[in-house]
DNA sequence: CTGAAAGCGCTTACAG
DNA sequence: CTGAAAGCGCTTACAG
């Protein structure tokens, strides 16, 4: 039953057996595994040559049960498989690891409900805090956790929640710049790719485009989809290119769907990218930097979000810090005019 | 430096708390909250009301201090970013999370020594297992763990270790097919895109496909590069097209090399698939079925891997199974000529 | 600097 | 079915 015992008592060393082997109280034993605890040079290394022989490990699920530092982060994904996801969760986790957090991961569903109750179940691990890449937990249950002491971090989901802590994008000056993209580019008959159900993030890719777009005089054609995939990007194009208002741009809520776009528009409508069509995409995932792609899209800040995720997480850091923005910068390729970069 | 208590002493409500409400002993409290433990439907009806009132949750990490079943299950891996780690991570916690188990993961980058002091770190959680899907722990490393008890898992690296679980692949027969399909579809001149820095089951892929291959009378032309990445796929097949044994068959160690190499042959070289060359690739990532590579494959069984990694971690499995084979099936699609398929 | 003691929040034989 | 008690493996004031 029990797997390959190495100590005695069947179990793995605990602080006591070293303490009774080093020929020392407990506390030592704790001490000298406690940066900045006082020890003794000499007991120190009594406690270590013990452990070294009992090959002791501190167990940490005990640890955090007195202290506070040593308990985990929860961080709510789903969609490992789509590039914008597992990218966010590498570097996530990298810095985590990094900052010597441990991180546990719960894979929610597309089921909001699976959201709600991995939520309550980041309560049972007295994390540290949640982070929530995906999936839409329903305000309720973010409000509740909050109540109840749990620090909760969303990323990338705009949502209006009072004392949560948002980090997200500046979705105006992208948008912004996304349209006079496309003005220059010399496009007129724009189309936006989209979702029907819509969360906080694609809501504001979509809503302040359209509005920046207006405001230049130009209705942009909305083409909305079950999912943000690749074959969603690509029933996209075959609607939109056999339609009667045929795009010469089309900016895609992300680059997945952008991907799907491309490969239909080029491979089943022998469509010239950028000279028949300008293609503009969001977040930057690997694949938009293949050659079969050479997508221009707005980067996702990757690195910052972690940064800030990881900041945010020093105890000295109050609760109020409720709102980061960072900036998604426009990364030039190949599936805009070269007339769309501005001038400097 | 508290952050919002709930609880009157600051804290989150403990079982005691629940307790003394319901007006019964802590044990009673445990055992509502323990499934199959005995408590009367009465007492079981105070102390769920106390525990919603008072929002008790259980407190994992300290039941796991008594508890052998609720240990947390470590995952060792590395670029995510890469598709076939995202989509086995993807696979593997949507499995765990079903099981009920925790995971935790770490995120060891490339480096070796990284991936030795993740696994040491492991210990520290006490965790149930430890599953390696990426990074090339030492042995000695490994046989240390397994020493003190910890049970370890790797997926897809072949290693010769000793008392540690194996889940890998049928590469016999999968190579072998391989070389077949290039013989059918009437390659002569094969090309093998693989990496310098092998691990086991590159090295697996590799080895057997080469053997199989001579025993045809067929000498294949091996380009190693550095990584395995979609850039270093693009690399090997200018390097192989320039050459003067232009291959008109390249059999790719995984696909992203594979996206590489299509992209590279069509849009540098010109050349049409599968007609002037036929490509195939290793594990089935999404990217293999987009259009602009529809790349016949073998699939990694992703699924299987996750549910006996998952079969594997209940307590009445024994440590000795320590080999699991699994079979990975060739996909069809446009990168070899119709001609490979085998007749039924 | 050091150790005895109390505490963190649970579970589980053991009696009743 | 139930509760008092001991135990899981650590940390941290408190005295010395």
């Amino acid at each position: 039953m029990k797997a390959k015992p190495i100590a005695s008592n069947g179990h793995a060393a605990s602080s006591s057996d070293v303490a009774r082997r080093a020929g020392v109280s407990r506390s030592a034993v704790s001490r000298t595994f406690t940066d900045g605890a006082s020890v003794s040079a000499e007991t120190r290394a009594k406690v270590l040559q013990a452990a070294e022989e009992l090959h002791y490990h501190v167990n940490f699920l005990a640890r955090g049960l007195s202290k506070q530092e040593s308990r985990p982060v929860c961080i709510l994904v789903s969609n490992l498989h789509k590039p914008y996801h597992a990218q966010l969760l590498d570097h996530l986790t990298t810095a985590l690891q990094i900052a010597q957090r441990i991180s546990i991961i719960i894979n929610v569903g597309d089921d909001p409900a699976a959201a709600s109750a991995a939520l309550e179940q980041t309560l049972n691990y007295r994390a540290a805090a949640t982070i929530v890449l995906s999936g839409a937990p329903p305000a309720l249950m973010v409000r509740r956790c909050v109540e109840l002491g749990q620090r909760v971090i969303l990323v990338n989901r705009a949502d209006d929640l009072a004392d949560v802590q948002h980090i997200s994008i500046d979705y105006e000056t992208a948008m912004r710049s996304a349209v006079q993209m496309f003005l220059r580019a010399g496009c007129h008959k724009i189309a936006l790719v989209s979702r029907a159900v819509r969360t906080p993030s694609l809501l504001a890719r979509e809503d302040l485009f359209t509005r920046f777009l207006r405001a230049e005089g130009i209705e942009p054609q909305i083409w909305r989809g079950q999912s943000t995939t690749y074959q969603t990007g690509q029933q996209a194009m075959r609607e939109l290119l056999v339609g009667l208002e045929r795009p010469d741009g089309v900016f895609c809520i992300n680059d997945l769907m952008a991907c799907g776009c491309i490969d239909t528009a080029r491979l089943e409508f022998g469509l010239r990218l950028p000279e028949d069509l300008c293609i503009l995409g969001f977040d930057d995932i690997a694949q938009a930097d293949w050659a079969g792609y050479d997508l221009t899209t707005f980067a996702q800040p990757y690195t910052e979000i972690a940064q800030f995720v990881v900041a945010s997480l020093s105890p000295s850091e109050t609760m109020t810090a409720d709102r980061i923005i960072l900036t998604a910068r426009p990364i030039w390729r190949g599936t805009m005019r070269a007339s769309a970069v501005p001038k400097p």
